[in-house]
DNA sequence: CCGTGTGTTGAT
DNA sequence: TCAACACACGGG
């Protein structure tokens, strides 16, 4: 079941802002009472020794942090980073939020608190892809809301119905019609937030209806791991150009586009046409040459071209893979890096 | 008012 | 990376 996803890990940066939100739904806890208060202090029996009864507990568990009111946050770092995963009632709860995290950010040999559901080949394998086909915002998102469980449960589900085809090989019947593709240029990716679309492509595959060219229509285009992206489309007067704006930096922020960088515009020739959206890094330059950029913190550390038929690297709609970065975890200074080399 | 989750620090 | 700790902030 090799399914669509490539990259290893997959995912680079994204950002995780929920709001600051409450404890969402879920069962009220019947709380402890716990050291909500007070100053006080315990006298420990055994030794007499002093203990402040302010001291939370420490949890037995990896990425576990208690909180004030008796119940477990989770946690998880990642590029110097505290990715917060939520609180929780249970201290196991906590851990295994944190388990499905170290998960989908460290790949399946991450070091978890229990090994008990990442062993299996079978039954577990519903879940690797369930983990691959979400963005590491979104099973933050679920953990953060206490909602991972059902949505793999609903995922499981759906594919269990399916008895037709393989497990999650739709991607693969999935045929798909390249409308255009577009070199991306630095403003397209830039701080900007627009990607222009040629006038002629935009004319020819996304008519804009005369009453909408104004404000312009949201687009909902779906890329290869099947997550939706919706973008808004205008034309602007000033500058004679159709434009994808709302919606298209988080793209370039998930999918870590560059200048020079090919974006496609597709549309799939099943019944829905739905339009779908890819990118793969660099365009052919010449033919058939790869292209490995190596890229530090935005900065080209070295590039080498092989020899190599394969062309493109292709993406396939998920992320840029980020060896440098990996390696630049380890250094603390991001300067010190770049000088280094 | 209360709990969450961030800011921060020190240790590993 | 990681957990401990303090508390600012935001929801109710």
């Amino acid at each position: 079941m090799v399914s669509s996803c490539t990259d290893e890990s997959s995912s680079t940066s994204e950002s995780f802002s929920p709001p600051t939100a409450t404890a969402t739904k879920f069962s009220a806890p019947p709380l402890p009472p716990s050291g909500s208060g007070g100053s006080n202090v315990v006298l420990d029996s055994k030794n007499g020794v002093e203990t402040d009864s302010r001291k939370l507990p420490s949890s037995k568990y990896k990425g576990v942090v208690p909180q004030p009111n008796g119940r477990w946050g989770a946690q998880i770092y990642v590029k110097h980073q505290r990715v917060w995963l939520g609180t929780f009632n249970d201290e196991e709860e906590a851990a295994h939020s944190y388990d499905i995290a170290a998960r989908k950010f460290r790949g399946r040999d991450a070091v978890v608190n229990f090994k008990t559901f990442l062993t299996a080949e079978e039954d577990d394998n519903g879940e690797l892809c369930f983990l691959e086909a979400h963005s590491k915002a979104e099973i933050v998102d679920m953990l953060r809301k206490h909602t991972y469980a059902e949505e793999l449960a609903q995922s499981n589900k759906r594919n269990g119905a399916n008895t037709n085809t393989t497990t999650q090989n739709d991607t693969v019947l999935r045929t798909r019609e390249v409308l255009f593709e577009k070199v991306v240029t630095p403003s397209d990716v830039g701080k900007l937030n627009r990607l222009v679309i040629p006038k002629h492509q935009a004319e020819k595959h996304f008519p804009l209806p005369s009453l909408s060219v104004n404000k312009g229509v949201l687009i909902n285009f779906e890329d290869a791991t099947g997550k939706v992206w919706r973008f808004r489309y205008s034309y602007w007067n000033s500058s004679q150009s159709y434009v994808l704006t709302k919606g298209w930096s988080r793209f370039v922020k998930e999918k870590n586009l560059r200048a020079g960088d090919v974006v496609t515009f597709e549309r799939s020739t099943g019944s829905d046409r739905q339009l779908c959206i890819g990118w793969k890094i660099r365009s052919g330059l010449s033919k058939n040459p790869v292209q490995v950029v190596v890229r530090l913190f935005g900065v080209d550390i070295f590039n080498v071209t092989s020899a190599k038929p394969s062309n493109v690297v292709d993406a396939c709609g998920g992320k840029r893979s980020r060896e440098v970065d990996m390696f630049a975890l380890r250094c603390s200074k991001k300067h010190a890096i770049i000088n280094a080399l």
